[in-house]
DNA sequence: CGTTCGATTGAGGAAGATCAATTAATGTGG
DNA sequence: CCACATTAATTGATCTTCCTCAATCGAACG
């Protein structure tokens, strides 16, 4: 059991935070802004509980969803180096965020070597997980993209300990459509071809709440996107 | 003069990191292998000279470059979380490589609280360039996004304090294309609509050295692109 | 109960991919 | 050093995918 243990995992990781850093803790509902842009860097955020998302916005307007974050996520590596918030962290969903002044934390580790490995393997999560995301845009088309994410969004909620079969997307088809780079329309096609399919399927009511009966399907739904031929027979 | 103290900046680092974690050196030519995909995860590389591309393998075989690194850059950094290495690293030209066990260097971080600062930097940067990255592939048109993949690249020159009046692609087409998520075909056709309209320009012999007289016509190009309407009149 | 926002679906068009031919650069063995 | 082979780049013609525009439908909310 993969995901039990990651889920232990996890828990485990936010209890030993918990413990050494005494972390001020805030409770956030959907829309509320963790940090914005330019806002000087101070602290760094871990994630107890909710969902959120990372937006990037250029210097002449284009703004870009950039990443998904869940529990046992940390935000605000972006701050480091420069000193500055380099993007905005948004909630989409009620939650529960514990923040941890940077200051502080390094002189937490100093004393408590562990806890530096779990920044370290946290940031390290972040920098491999981006390069998924940019893989997945660059080599995929429309259709397996937007597979590929509902995959993940269920995988993710899976290490966590989170039922997978039925979930319920935090963002608009424009916001799905911009973190993957496509339209809304397209989107929207994807996820009605994937229900044809029967890969996922929708709640009666409401079209957020998706059914994912099987997670290994969504893959198998990438991998036809992206073979060659048909081969109608052979 | 930010370029100059830029460079100074990257030099100092380097001093002090060379000065406190005394690394094994390395030498590499075009094409050799700082680390693999599934290699066991063991040290952190500085780069002290060379141009370097980052490669992501997929399970299904596809390949996408997610990154390019040069002087002063760390590589290694996927590996942390999960123990091994989860890309490919390979220099793009002869360089020099400074090896830096991981253990080792959370030794010395502990006993020398600076060199913390500087880890987390060289991350923190890491993680904000992917996201740019992202962005552009998620939100610029195939031309646009070739300026601004020769915009960066000369930017990233100017901020080591070397000249970027005449560039040497250290890739072909196909692996630019590949990193900009676009056919060399693309590419090659982005460059030439480039050189038409004096954006850059090429060598008397061979197309690999790009002459970039001025680094903000490429932004200005990305803008045109994004411009909605030529606005002829009014 | 109407208004608003989000989602779906269709038709047409445009950006970029694919396929193919040519030219330029690079490398190799005589 | 040259003839030849090989690889990279350019350019054109065609085709596919996805975007744009537009109409309709459904859900949520005051």
């Amino acid at each position: 059991m993969i995901e039990f243990a990651a889920a232990e995992n996890t828990a485990d990781t936010l209890k030993l935070l918990s413990d050494w850093l005494r972390p001020q803790r805030r409770l956030v509902r959907t829309g509320d802004v963790i940090y914005q842009s330019g806002q000087r860097f101070d602290n760094l955020y871990i994630l107890n509980s909710g969902f959120f998302k990372i937006v990037n916005l250029s210097a002449d307007g284009r703004e870009q969803v950039v990443g998904l974050r869940f529990r046992g996520d940390w935000l605000g590596f972006d701050g480091i180096a420069g000193g500055h918030c380099a993007c905005d962290a948004v909630a989409m969903d009620t939650g529960e965020v514990w923040i941890v002044p940077y200051d502080a934390l390094l002189a937490a580790c100093l004393k408590h070597p562990p806890l530096l490995q779990v920044l370290h393997a946290a940031m390290s999560r972040e920098i491999a997980n981006d390069r998924e995301s940019l893989m997945s845009v660059c080599t995929l088309p429309a259709d397996a993209r937007v597979a590929d994410f509902l995959r993940y969004w269920a995988e993710s909620l899976a290490e966590r300990g989170m039922r997978t079969d039925q979930i319920t997307l935090r963002m608009t088809r424009a916001e799905i459509g911009n973190y993957l780079g496509m339209t809304l329309e397209s989107v929207s096609r994807a996820l009605s071809r994937l229900a044809r399919d029967k890969v996922i399927g929708f709640a009666e009511k409401g079209r957020r709440d998706v059914q994912i009966p099987d997670v290994g399907a969504l893959s198998a739904f990438v991998q036809r996107c992206l073979a060659p031929a048909p081969a109608l027979l052979q």
